[in-house]
DNA sequence: TTGACATATCGGAAAATCTCGATATAATAA
DNA sequence: TTATTATATCGAGATTTTCCGATATGTCAA
């Protein structure tokens, strides 16, 4: 419970959630479909404007708090929200 | 949205929150009535094994982030939740 | 008024977080 | 195989958070 609310209480990882809700209005990709495959690293960094590094140890943060899910398929990680999990912590938040 | 978020994603100040979801479970007064009144800092403090000036800071924060409300009543500071803002909170969580 | 109690504020040490650049790894393309 | 592209990891400086003791303020009781 704490390591999810600590990932999302920080501006840019809350961010990132929040982009991944609408991929395809978010982010624009030549090498796969975002709202299928899911969003990857470099895009998510263009966007944000934080380091290569900073984005890859984020979305890391993320997955911990299993707000999201990474996915390698070639040379790319795809991220996706985790539905489930989130809908698990807003419940869970109900009776804070 | 942020702060409140920053605020809860401390485990004592999480703790702190949901002590305070059944006062009379959690505190005893011999000079007010917790449920009634509210829970002062002392008891807090006394509960949860921190400095006295830690515990007044903590509870600062989760005014500021609208978790909870303060009243002082003669030398005492009582503290409740913030019901309302909580569940509105849970609210906003609810699309993020 | 003075002393005792409850709480708030201040200043700071230690730990955690934020963020970067450099470098490593992994996959693809030439 | 080598170069290129995408991502991960490492090490570190800057900032923020955690938490304390000391001190200040406010209230009440004698």
């Amino acid at each position: 419970m704490i390591i999810v609310l600590k990932a999302l209480s920080n501006e840019k990882r809350l961010k990132i959630l929040q982009w991944l809700k609408e991929p395809k209005k978010n982010f624009a990709s030549s090498h796969c479909d975002v709202a299928k495959d899911g969003v990857c690293v470099g895009l998510i960094e263009e966007k944000i404007g934080l380091s290569q590094s900073t984005v890859s140890q984020y979305l890391m943060l993320l997955q911990q708090a299993g707000l999201i899910t990474t996915e390698r398929r070639g040379q790319w990680t795809y991220c996706k929200r985790n539905e489930k999990a989130i809908k698990e912590l807003v419940k869970n938040l109900e009776n804070i």
